[in-house]
RNA sequence: GGAUCGGUAGUUCAGUUGGUUAGAAUGCUGCCCUGUCACGGCAGAGGUCGCGGGUUCGAGUCCCGUCCGGUCCGCCA
């Protein structure tokens, strides 16, 4: 018997018992004629006494960290108790020990605080796994895991295992690609997700479906994307959009219950895209905290239903504001006291290539003035152009209090869009306005059906090709050519006023999770893939198998997929999903534990029938 | 494909305007210590300053190239 308890359960109550305890040595510490040795396991940490009497077997056989130990005596109570951990009223008094197994010294400390970086503890991955850190977000992932299949089972949805060697269908994103030996010059595809096969599953009847299965993209990474990530992946038949949107933040509230102890008995917000982008400049808000973005001039055709609000920042001869294509505002809270030194820092940041604005227009909000009886001095960089008046009317659209802080970013539109939107997260998360351990949920809904693809001058689908239009957009659809006569004109194009049955479950700032309402009838399906420029051959070979599918009853259907390793960061309160994978790769897709990729041996090319030709 | 930061002891880092023998902490090794738990004390070992080239009397330091790692943009239906 290797061990009669864990290292993590004893207590005062286990006084005089005889157990025995394996693990890895944490720390010794030698005390002239007795050693202190902290042994460590899965469950936590316990202190073994060795005395005196065995000093001559320890000298023989000396220990060193993370040594594999076994070692048996009597519980008893410490003479001097730890309050920081479990087990730290008891020790075990040894009465003989083996070393089960030695270790080399570990290139870095199995600590909490580690010294080691990185990329050492990337390499040495199976030690860092040792990290309480670390064990700790495994632990978390395997209770969200956990969670999400009692919510769904409790729920009547079956888990479906969908294949992993499938076909390459280039839409999207790039495929990760597999040879096949028995059909030499031929490939599988790995799939970026079961999405065709889950709507195969409805066609079957399986009627509430799910699987947390791994999906692969061959594109580049970032600290919350890996190449091989995994999805909590669902589907429904006979069901509305507003029955996915209830299953699901049920799912989540269910998690946020089991994993956070959290009652989340919040309604959960809806907005729609267009309104996402009009007040946060972006597809995935973080609603937090209240700094909206107000458009002091905004392009009409991107937001017909908007109002401009061109006058307020018309008619000084400001050539920034006057030639620029958008102009918008933010306004920070207790922020007008800010020097001219953190302005510039401000400015910087802003003219930063990644995000390649010109600069920063400021306007300070101070307290009111009680000879002339305003309630606010405004103080610009831009005094010479608007007078007290004008800006009063810029604050109050930016809905500006005393003490904030407006900062206008001005120039082409998608590009402004995008500073001022990360401009009000970088400047929330300098102001502490991200608060890890509040959470808050919202969907954002009515994406619109079809991206404009400026390279191909073509339409391509936001979310997939197989999410359903809105009902009384489709005749938009079966109407009109999507070919582009004037790509500086594309908005214009009845296509890119479609929205879609498609929504987008938003945490904290974060996509989490995204579906649609899918197509169910082969005539919409086809007129959907020719809106992309497939033709009847193309739609054939790459997508027969479904059409064919829908000939036999296909039943209406949606769904819907969590991004599983980053829904457990958020709730772990961590940016990068790596600490959430047991073993993830590097940001050039190498693992650099097993060092992989790698090459192949000459006979395995031989097999595949390929022959390298580097370019 | 691009931007940017970094690479110095096992590890994490410091290293001034280019100047004699490249430091600290921690880890490691040895000795001392009967109540520690980040134990303590004393002593010691440990370096191709990522790699290649250049400038210079002299390069860890400046320049060029390259490799590796981090972050970001593009990309990610």
């Amino acid at each position: 018997m290797y061990r009669s308890n864990t290292c993590g359960e004893l207590r005062i109550a286990d006084i005089q018992k005889e157990v025995t305890l394996s693990g890895w040595v944490q720390t010794v510490r030698k005390f002239g004629s007795i050693t202190f040795v902290d042994i460590r396991d899965r469950y936590g940490i316990t202190q073994l006494l060795f005395s005196e009497n065995l000093n001559a077997q320890l000298e023989a056989n000396p220990l060193g960290r993370e040594f594999v130990l076994q070692a048996k005596g009597f519980v008893q109570e410490r003479s001097n108790k730890n309050a920081n951990i479990a087990t730290g009223e008891i020790e075990i008094a040894v009465k003989e020990f083996t070393i089960l197994n030695k270790s080399a010294v570990p290139p870095f400390t199995i600590q909490d605080d580690t010294d080691g970086g990185d990329e050492l503890r990337m390499k040495y991955r199976f030690l860092d796994l040792r990290r309480n850190a670390v064990k700790k977000n495994l632990e978390l992932r395997y209770a969200v895991g956990r969670s999400t299949r009692n919510y769904l089972h409790e729920n009547d949805f079956m888990d479906i295992e969908t294949p992993f060697l499938i076909k390459s269908t280039p839409e999207g994103a790039r495929d990760f690609v597999v040879p096949s030996r028995m059909n030499a010059g031929q490939f599988y595809a790995l799939p970026q997700s079961p999405q065709t096969f889950k709507q195969l599953l409805m066609v079957s009847g399986y009627d509430r479906y799910y699987q947390i299965v791994k999906c692969f993209r061959d594109e580049d990474l970032r600290a919350d994307r890996q190449p091989e990530f995994t999805q909590i992946d669902c589907e429904m038949s006979f069901v509305e959009q507003e029955d996915i949107l209830q299953m699901f933040e049920g799912l989540v509230k269910r998690i946020f219950k089991d994993v956070k102890n959290i009652d989340y008995t919040n309604v959960v917000e809806r907005m729609t895209w267009e309104d996402a982008m009009w007040k946060y400049g972006n597809d995935k808000p973080d609603t937090r905290f209240d700094i909206n973005i107000a458009n002091l001039k905004f392009p009409q055709h991107t937001f017909p239903a908007k109002l401009s609000q061109a006058a307020l920042i018309d008619g000084v001869n400001f050539g920034v504001f006057d030639e620029a294509e958008t102009v918008l505002a933010i306004a920070l809270p207790g922020c007008s006291e800010y020097t001219r030194k953190q302005t510039d820092e401000l400015t910087e940041w802003v003219k930063r290539p990644q995000i390649g604005m010109k600069g920063l227009v400021f306007i300070k909000c101070l307290p009111g003035d009680p000879v002339t009886g305003n309630a606010i001095t405004y103080k610009s960089s831009v005094d010479k152009f608007y007078d007290a008046d004008k800006l009063k009317a810029i604050a109050t659209a930016a809905n500006a209090k005393v003490g904030d802080l407006i900062l206008i970013l001005a120039g082409a539109e998608e590009k402004t869009r995008k500073a001022t939107s990360d401009l009000r997260m970088y400047m929330a998360e300098r102001l502490g306005l991200r608060k890890n351990d509040e959470f808050k949920l919202l969907w954002v809904m009515d994406f619109p059906l079809f991206e404009y693809a400026a390279d191909d001058n073509r339409w391509v689908a936001r979310h997939h090709p197989f999410t359903s239009p809105k009902p009384d957009h489709i005749d938009k659809m079966i109407n009109n050519n999507p070919v582009i006569e004037d790509a500086a004109k594309y908005l214009e194009h009845p296509y890119a006023s479609i929205k879609a049955n498609a929504y987008d479950l938003v945490l904290n700032g974060n996509e989490i999770g995204g579906g649609s309402i899918r197509i169910f009838q082969r005539p919409l399906q086809e007129k959907m893939f020719a809106a992309l420029g497939m033709d009847a051959e193309e739609q054939q070979h790459k997508f027969g198998f479904l059409l064919g599918a829908f000939e036999y009853g296909a039943p209406p259907h949606g769904g819907l997929a969590f991004g599983f390793d980053r829904l457990c960061a958020i709730l772990g309160g961590s940016e990068s999903i790596r600490d959430f994978i047991a073993f993830p790769k590097n940001n050039s897709g190498r693992d650099m534990m097993i060092d992989a990729p790698g090459t192949i041996d000459a006979k395995q090319f031989e097999e595949l029938q390929i022959k390298l030709d580097l370019k």
